[in-house]
Order: C-alpha cells, then structure tokens, then sequence
DNA sequence: ATACTGTCCGTACCATAGTACAGGGTTCCA
DNA sequence: TGGAACCCTGTACTATGGTACGGACAGTAT
C-alpha cells in the first residue's frame, strides 16, 4: 500500500504540514507508523480522514466536535443516535446563526439605504445614528 | 449631569468592569476624566457608546472595525461615504456568511433525516459515512 | 564531500475578545 | 478605627485554530 510522508499528506489533503501536527496532538489524526529514522508514515486513510475533518468544520463542527465525532466512529459500542443528537445540536446552532444574521443583514441594508449623501460629514452619518438609536 | 464609576457603567451597559478598561485600551471608550483619586467618571454618553459597540457587534464588526466607525464619527473630515462603504462591505461579510451557513444546514437536515437507525453501531452510521463519503 | 531538501521536536507566536488576579489605594459606614 | 466594598495598574491567562522558528538529523543529488 502507497504511503506518504507528513508533506506529501499535506499536499494531498490541502493543509499544512503543521496542521497534520497539530490535528495529530489534538487528537484528530491518530499517531502514525514511522520509518526507521522516524518519520511519520500516512496512508490514504489519513488523507480520508483529513477530507473529513475539512468537511466537518465546514459544517460547522469545532475541532472537539469533531474529535467526538471520530472518537465515536472508533468506539463502536455508541450508537447512531449519538452522532444524530451531535448532528441535531449543530442543526440548531447553524439555524440560530442564519436567524441573527438575516437580522444583521435587514438592518444593514436598510442603513446603506438611507445613507445615500455621499458628501455629508460624518456627524450626520445615518448609519452611526441608527446605531445609536437603535439600541434597546 | 450624572456620572457613574466604573462599575456603575459596566452595571448599566451590561458588561464587565474589565471589558470597559479594555474596550479603552483598544480605542473604542474615550479615555474618561478621573476623580481627585484616579477614579474613571463616566456619562450617559459612555453608556450609549457601549450600547453602539454591542450593537455593532451583534452586526458582525469586529473591535477593529467598531473603533474604524467611532473614528471616522469623531473625525468629522471623513464623509458618510466612507462609513457607507464599510457597510457594504460588512453586508457582503453576512451575505456569504448566510449562503454557507444555508448550504450547511441543508447538508446536516438530510444526514440527519438519514439516519434514523437509533440503535444500529456507528460503524454504519450515515452521517459519518455521508461526511466520508461526500468530501470531493 | 557537501549542499539541498525534508523531517524531527518543542516552543513560541499570531489574532480575537476578553477574564482573572496580584498587590496596592480609596471611600464609606457603623 | 476597622473592615467591606470599590477602584487602580499591570501582567498573565483563557479558548480557538492554527503558523513560525530554531537546532538537529536523514536522504538524495551532483
């Protein structure tokens, strides 16, 4: 079976060779086999699993979700509706996020809109004042 | 006109004593007159200031941003013009940070509608075979 | 043989947005 | 007058997700 070195893995997987260490030491990548002179020794497995791990933060995942998450594919006693609450957790999250951001967003729009005099000095900014007001 | 200690300020505007010092540190509170005893008096404006600073916040500035937006306020030189333009930019920011999240939630709705096995190992677990599989 | 590249390890550093704490001084009230 | 409660400063620490660097080997190429 192919191998590569910790470089060829990070070319592969697209991070850096320091991140596969890191990951490494976070947990996220399990300790390789090394060479006799002690280099580390990957296999597309590691390139998988680093796909994964990208995937996941992705979606959202921290790097500790995303430990839990492959802690729990490794012990299999767990079951599916482990990873489904895990799942449904960030479900939630990412919703809450998308709910407060279309809030930011309206009210953005609405103070580029009416900030529409290019040449007004800033004391008059409609944005600044909105800010201002508009605070509970 | 009334005056608050510092305490008093992160009281009203619903922060930490430290984070006041280091909003200050940072540029983003003005420094305040002191007592006889080195004590820092804060007004009304103080308070209003912090409420702008979370409320920008909740918009998606950064610290580094909100204190841009309170210079360019108190230098009256720059134009509503400038302003305007960190506000699109900031609005483009949501924008994509909305269609992610969006593209997501999406990914998560269907792993999570998938995996309905509560009890099977996670070895067969959709979701983490999804999150496999589907890396390109 | 020696220069170049790659790897090793550990440590330190980056930004962000604070939080905590040590070791003092001040103010207030009984 | 003494203790509680507040304030001062500066520094160090938190978490997150890495990045950079120094000094030492290893393998290969010319």
């Amino acid at each position: 079976m192919q191998t590569f070195s910790v470089g060829q893995l990070a070319q592969n997987a697209g991070v850096n060779i320091e991140t596969v260490r890191f990951y490494e030491k976070r947990g996220l990548l399990p300790m390789p086999k090394r060479t006799k002179s002690g280099c580390r020794q990957y296999t597309n497995k590691d390139i998988a699993r680093i796909h994964f791990i990208k995937r996941a933060k992705e979606l959202g995942f921290s790097l500790m979700e995303i430990a839990e998450l492959l802690s729990l594919k490794i012990n299999s006693e767990t079951t599916c509706g482990d990873v489904k609450k895990i799942a449904l957790d960030k479900l939630l999250d990412v919703a809450t996020k998308i709910r407060d951001l279309k809030r930011i967003k309206k009210v953005l729009e609405e103070l580029v809109t009416v900030c529409n005099k290019d040449n007004s000095a800033t004391n008059e900014c409609p944005i600044l004042e909105a800010l201002e007001i508009g605070n509970e």
